[in-house]
DNA sequence: TACCACTATACGGTATCACCGAGTAGCAGA
DNA sequence: TCTGCTACTCGGTGATACCGTATAGTGGTA
């Protein structure tokens, strides 16, 4: 899928917000997740870039812990300011989507 | 619904080009049928800015009629162009929206 | 006549966001 | 020693939606 830039832009944070609540993670795997789950153009610097957001604007809890295979990792978890921000993320997201949605279905 | 207008970008765009393409319409008209499909808080600016970008890159076809109640209106048709533009937003919204879906309903 | 409301478009400037590119650094195996 | 993988940082860019303001035609009303 080409060029998908555009249209992440105001979901991909939220991605990022969704898999860090599932678990204690780190940057670099968060890229490969991202990956996996089919938003193969994301690069590694366009998950820092979220990742020193999240932090600058206080969503998550970050580690530093050394890694065996390379430089230390430093580790995200949500704290409360970031599960409220991950719900209402979901919330715009059923609002945008189902909207978008039913404009595509044809409805007026 | 508060603050969408990050999560809409790159979607807006789309979504004015399907309304257009269902039937020649007006700026002032879109903003309407927008506010009605939920986007309530897209202000006029906003569309016009699209009408204007959608004129440059050619993907319309624009007609200038008498309106009878104000200034003239501009009439806005998909060309072919535009309607291939369609196309590809659709195909884009919907693999990047069962991608998001999928990793809401707990897919890894 | 003057004013206001509604219709209708244009435009310069701003904030946000994802991306790019280059840099720094630790570890392992050939 | 060199290459490759892991891992993070940072300054700058381009695209997009928004804001505020300006312009302008029509009709109603005080």
């Amino acid at each position: 899928m080409d060029d998908l830039t555009e249209m992440l832009k105001g979901t991909l944070e939220g991605c990022v917000l969704e898999i860090i609540g599932r678990e204690e993670t780190y940057g670099y795997a968060i890229t490969r997740q991202l990956h996996e789950l089919g938003f193969a153009d994301v690069v590694e610097g366009t998950v820092y870039t979220i990742l020193l957001r999240l932090e600058r604007n206080k969503l998550v809890q970050v580690t530093k812990r050394p890694s065996g295979v390379g430089p230390p990792r430093k580790f995200y978890a949500l704290n409360d300011a970031g599960r409220e921000e991950l719900a209402r993320f979901w919330t715009k997201w059923q609002y945008v989507s189902s909207r978008i949605d039913r404009l595509k279905e044809g409805g007026r």
